[in-house]
DNA sequence: TTGAAAGCGCTACCAT
DNA sequence: ATGGTAGCGCTTTCAA
């Protein structure tokens, strides 16, 4: 049995000595760096070369000689990692590979007990949050040699301004109104992180429905496992609400379920609509009306600003409405 | 105003500097390298003044003169992203950065249209997957530089020995079975990502109701959104079939609501269990009973078995059975 | 117990 | 159009 020689990675040097030319013009033509001629000749036969030998290129040792990492981090808090936001993230990945960069996402923006977060280990070049950061967790990324930070520190996330946000909203409202309701209430969900979003929506829920001559009660935080969505319902039904808009697809099922436990129809004594067109909106009974958001442009665009606080290109992109509507179901067409 | 000074990040030299010790001795401290002697005083010293210095050492250099990357990447199916695998994963997270290494989890296995897959770019040291990877995959990873592999090309993921697995869809049935159901089938979900674990968890099941007594009916793949889990209960039912084992709550969602949609009574008239009790478990009317498994423990043996790898370190940890029990609710006791 | 120095593989500046 | 080469910041061997 022949010994099998334990390969050494195959280094740009390899290509350089395989061709017949220096190590720097191979990095030119790998590459491609601009303002270098290469003629077509030997540039072939670099490619050629690299593709034959299977070369991959060094991370570590880019990243050090260049001074940066092309690593993109993505905080994302975990309730946002439903099936249309993963989708989203494919296209924000495409978009910033092919401008070289790594797109890595960091599940949890919460505080890690004892979990460096990543961009202190990774050294991303630019960290984009979903939230507003901490002054110390920027702080941190400062410290650990991020260059960029989304948003802006002291900047607000300004979801209310985000594409999608107050539409997806308004239509819930709308898409009420339309059936008939006059007086609906607003149920959020006991979560601290998504505070800032769900502030936004509520907002312009509330707004959109004083728009149309709408009465809206007080909102509501609610959660299953303790009474308050029982509560809830309870009390918004004797207040003659006859419409609940939810923060999300899970609120609605909070809210619905509860109505259903209570003996009310849904959507005849109470509709529900969510938020999202999540699993949970279809799966339910009565299946859920829901929001559903084309959030692919927005990771597009996403990346675009990613792109444009990494390498300074110009955002090409532009801040457009998504294409958002309603996804009408039982619980509140019947 | 005072002109701020474009601060450069702190290198090691600077500590060394600061100190007055050579960057050697710097880098023997702040890395602990076993089998060098340096006093408690420098030792002290070194460390105070990176701390007051907040020296953040260099990933790509340290990558570069180490030739690792020190970190691990974790390939998971997006469905198994609920709350308790995210839990796990924080936990295992945990584990690995006190050893020194970075968990970066790659959300899609399956192919991914023009986006490198995250080897590539990060050059983990240890790919870690949820399911067999394909020879393609492997050789990719391999050319990228990847050192280790879970599981091992070749080795089937062997699901039916993993902790919990077995176990987990054996307590589905056992609790069926003690409830007086005596024909029962097994539902699954038509998702080719989830095949083997899938599979594991059916012939587990089926072979737990043999071993009871029980009568079984050939396995059914049920989707929401086409008839087929109207049809399945449909056919369940006309078969005298009285509980269904899903494969998890999804699935277990989908039937539990095309029973209800086709005027059968949860549990009465069918009784349905799921798995992993998944926020929808507690949230569908009527609430599923479902199997819920201590995945912790199981993401520090994931741990473990990448730095196993990684370093060579022995496995501490044991294959320990999973803490799994039912959580038992109207969907099955009414 | 500490220091000097040789790389790690690549990028990019300066020559030719 | 192409090549030489000086680092990038850290790890690690070898000397002192």
């Amino acid at each position: 049995m022949p010994e099998v020689a334990a390969s050494r990675r195959v280094t740009s040097a390899d290509i350089a000595k395989d061709v017949g030319v220096s190590r720097a013009t191979v990095g030119f033509v790998l590459n491609s760096t601009p303002g270098k001629k290469i003629s077509e000749a030997t540039r072939a036969r670099v490619l050629e070369s690299a593709a034959r030998l299977g070369y991959q290129p060094n991370r570590a040792a880019a990243d050090l000689a260049r001074g940066r990492s092309k690593i993109i981090l993505l905080v994302l808090p975990d309730r946002l990692l439903g099936p249309s936001m993963q989708a989203s993230l494919d296209e924000g990945a495409r978009v910033l590979a092919e401008a070289g960069y790594a797109l890595v996402t960091q599940p949890q923006a919460r505080p890690l007990g004892g979990i460096p977060p990543l961009w202190e280990t990774l050294g991303p070049d630019v960290v984009i949050g979903w939230t507003t950061f901490t002054p110390e967790e920027v702080m941190s990324m400062r410290a650990a040699g991020v260059r960029r930070i989304r948003p802006r520190p002291g900047e607000s996330a300004r979801y209310d301004q985000a594409p999608g946000v107050a539409e997806g909203a308004r239509m819930q409202v709308d898409h009420l109104h339309e059936l008939g309701h006059r007086r609906i209430a607003v149920a959020a969900l006991n979560d601290p992180q998504m505070i800032e979003l769900q502030r936004s929506r509520a907002d312009a829920a509330m707004q959109r429905a004083e728009e149309l001559g709408m009465e809206t009660v007080a909102l509501r935080s609610v959660d299953h496992r303790d009474g308050s969505s029982a509560e809830a319902v309870r009390i918004w039904h004797d207040d003659g609400v006859t419409a609940v808009v939810a923060y999300n697809d899970d609120v609605a099922a909070t809210v619905a379920g509860a109505a259903i436990e209570a003996g009310l129809r849904v959507p005849q004594d109470l509709a529900v609509i969510g938020h999202d067109d999540s699993p949970i909106a279809s799966l339910f009974v009565p299946p859920l009306s829901s929001i559903r958001m084309d959030t692919v442009e927005a990771a597009r665009y996403l990346a675009a600003v990613a792109l444009h606080e990494a390498d300074g290109r110009p955002v090409t992109s532009t801040w457009t409405a998504l294409d958002t509507r309603v996804v009408a179901r039982r619980s509140t067409l019947g």
